[in-house]
DNA sequence: CAACTTACAATATCCGTTATCTGTAATTTG
DNA sequence: CAAATTACAGATAACGGATATTGTAAGTTG
């Protein structure tokens, strides 16, 4: 109960009290008035701060979704070698998953069921990393550290090969199969860093 | 109807009626009372040669592994470059995912909910594909045009970055958006093949 | 009058009943 | 007697009225 220890009633303490039901009980058994009941309001109270019960899921998603992006905002123009940094980056994104998936389950499965049934958000969020990704990229092309004719394309390439270390199905599938997973997310980046130390000309391809 | 055209009941028979049941009408709504009139018998008499639906569901799928695994296989030992007989053999495969989505949906769908309830399937078909990527990686080694020192680890890291070309909930989503998406593998592709022409040392990383 | 509650209409979910379907075993047929 | 059918029991799914939930709008309160 939210009630006792007395707050504001606010966006934010809304979706914490939100979250706390799901953890609970699941998104499946979460509704809006046992969300209300729990900050000692009516449910009516609720909807002005969220217009509906999947504006309140969509919003703790995005949450997560932000905070994924801030983590990997991180490496953005930081120091040491852009191979360590996109290694490290792309590390800690699966790991933020894994640990969900281990020790936050029933916010994961709202994840994971957000991928499904809101692409258009997954969109925005896939966009926005394959833009940090090219930035990194784009860094490493001006200090001399790779060569790459068409940055985009080597950002779109990143995001696909490293999806499935990424995307909540496939990481609690690879989890719970016990995977060498982090071993296999290193080989796979190294591979793809290696093409890039190396050269890569990607020619004319059609943008997306 | 099968019966009109008279041929004896086989198991090959009995699948091609569950397909032409499950095309017509969705998995959903085929049972296996409807397959057996299709062919002008009782349902009991399908008992024969599948023990249970499901395995009869299962089956259809397996064909459609086999076929893709068939497909696959036919571009080792054999002659060009290893980096254009990779691109052309994950292309292959792409299409005739894409193909089914696009001509064949509802054995799509099918295999889409396979790939989710049968996750053992799966992991077999995968180990499938991977080893023969990895047969052709070991004869572009061999014939000095790559160099890798774990051709196990360059095939799994093949397997995952090119999973999201394949996987028919990918595919599906890819195929819907329009997304440029035999570009996107060719570029993938090209980068993984880059490395290994350059050369991949994936050290003592230990196995699956 | 901003923040909330109460009251209510529309929608969705639950659940007990009915019907259908699956899988098996005893029985028939060529 | 191999191959299928008919008959049937248990499992699954469809149906529909009762219940709960969502979302809105009118009303209440500090």
């Amino acid at each position: 109960m939210r009630e006792t220890s007395f707050q504001p009633l606010t966006a934010a303490t809304v979706l914490e009290s939100a979250k706390a039901q799901i953890r609970r009980f699941g998104e499946a058994k979460t509704n809006v008035t046992d969300v209300a009941r729990d900050l000692g309001v009516s449910h009516a109270a609720l909807y002005r701060f969220y217009r509906s019960k999947s504006a309140m899921m969509d919003a703790i998603v995005q949450e997560a979704m932000d905070d994924e992006a801030h983590l990997a905002a991180h490496y953005i123009g930081a120091d040491g070698p852009a191979a360590e940094r996109l290694v490290a980056m792309l590390l800690d994104l699966h790991r933020r998953k894994r640990d969900r998936f281990v020790g936050d389950r029933e916010i994961h499965d709202l994840y994971q069921r957000i991928v499904v049934d809101r692409p258009d958000m997954i969109a925005t969020y896939a966009e926005r990393i394959t833009n940090l990704v090219a930035d990194l990229i784009d860094e490493a092309v001006r200090r001399g550290e790779w060569h790459i004719d068409d940055t985009d394309v080597a950002a779109r390439v990143v995001r696909d090969a490293v999806t499935v270390y990424v995307h909540p199905a496939f990481v609690a599938q690879l989890v719970t199969a016990n995977a060498p997973v982090e071993a296999m997310l290193h080989a796979t980046v190294t591979t793809l860093i290696r093409a890039f130390e190396s050269s890569m000309r990607y020619g004319n391809m059609k943008e997306a």
